[in-house]
DNA sequence: AAGTTTTGTGATATAAATATAACTATAAAA
DNA sequence: TTTTATAGTTATATTTATATCACAAAACTT
């Protein structure tokens, strides 16, 4: 394995079904003095990261024939590369980190081009510092999340997907939890909805603006005491929505 | 250059019969000064270890020929070197503390290098300190578990590997054991399939999700008065199950 | 106040997730 | 070996979530 080692030039496997984000990601990668490879669909990827090695991945998670989760967990089954996937909504970063199967990074679609080179070096160098150096690193096990959000009357509990209102349960679908998470993550902070349906929905989701005024309602009969008068989910006309904290 | 010395390089063995894997790790611990041999299956393994007295052993559990643990267990009989073993799934760590053949350490796949070179160094650390101490070597296996896990209803005997609901034993299979055991663990906690998977059937697994349901159904049978109404063992649409407290 | 834009709402069709039963395979026991 | 227990798979039923749309209501404009 020593010929990969030696050479400086890294290869990098870019690994979306999309030939125009194959291609932006190519472009820059090769401006940025990186060698690359490329894979349309999951099961080519695996088989290209194992017999060409590559010294870092880029995933997208929806592919054909094999999701970007399975490609993650059995190339790294195989070998420790670094592997940076690319999730379409904030949701799915939850699963990543989640089932722990050895992702490295992750960015957000649509991401800058400039980001994404950031992370790319960021991870090779890691990769580097992590088989030079001889410090002990402890290991990130410990990755601990906030497990709970509060704002005003409004407590989400993040293990649990579980929501209080005036220390009352109420029930909400995953859809409805996920908007309120990311609205109660930034209290006060008008959301559009635009960036609800590219953060909630993924950016990849092109359906009706409407569909988050009616996941906001159902959310409100659930949480405020007087829907046509909203306390804690509030609507800034023209705008979009946010959450108060009541004060 | 600097080793012609050769005063203290260590020597580790690497037992696993994935050569990719041997790969990875003969590349990282060479690139920490360690010296490494290799051994494919569990017979050849115990030869090896007889023979050339590696400073440590990494021991995969599944092995041709002969298991993980029988090796473990045949060379701790002849002498004392630190052994960390290679598990896939969580269940196995209890039959390695549990059977206390010895081994030192354990580390669940898929392991970042980072974290298995730290595991590494910290057990070198120790047996150099035990030596020079020249303190009686016990094995560290003394890492004692909890035994009973009580969540509500529900009480776990992790010795017994039994299960009573308000009092009364339930016969589980040892599957369903395991998933239960996991849920218990961390009550509220909602986990994925994926997750239950994962840790429960072994990250080598790629069986169909759907075993999860039916296995969690098949444990609902067996504890919950109405399985159309869990109390104990409840699903959390769109995201897993988790046990709950009752609370 | 009338017009215009924006948001809210109920109904409904569709899609997705989950439960379940029946079947098959595998391993352990007799 | 045959029998029995356990585990995994698959197809289908059932339940629940979600999107969409047409219209109503409200909020701003002039």
């Amino acid at each position: 394995m020593e010929e990969e080692l030696m050479k400086d030039v890294k290869t990098i496997l870019i690994v979306d079904d999309e030939q125009p984000i194959r291609d932006i990601l190519v472009y820059n990668l090769k401006k940025e003095g990186y060698n690359t490879i490329e894979a349309s669909d999951g099961v080519t990827a695996v088989d290209i990261a194992l017999e060409k090695r590559p010294d870092l991945i880029l995933l997208d998670i929806m592919l054909p024939k094999l999701d970007g989760l399975s490609v993650c967990k059995r190339v790294k089954n195989s070998y420790n590369v670094p592997i940076i996937m690319l999730t379409a909504k904030d949701g799915e970063i939850d699963k990543i980190l989640g089932l722990e199967l050895g992702a490295d990074d992750y960015i957000t679609k649509p991401f800058s081009v400039r980001e994404l080179v950031a992370r790319v070096k960021a991870n090779l160098r890691k990769i580097e510092v992590e088989t030079n150096n001889s410090q002990v690193i402890r290991p990130d096990a410990t990755k601990k999340k906030e497990s709970k959000i509060v704002v005003g009357d409004l407590e989400l509990d993040l293990d649990k997907f579980e929501v209080k209102v005036r220390g009352e349960v109420v029930e909400l679908t995953l859809r409805e939890f996920e908007v309120l998470k990311f609205l109660a993550s930034q209290p006060e902070q008008v959301v559009t909805r635009e960036t609800l349906l590219e953060k909630v929905w993924g950016y990849e989701y092109y359906g009706d603006i409407r569909t988050v005024d009616v996941t906001v309602r159902r959310i409100r009969e659930k949480i405020e005491k007087d829907t046509s008068a909203p306390k804690i989910l509030i609507t800034k006309r023209s705008v979009g929505y946010y959450i108060s904290s009541g004060k």
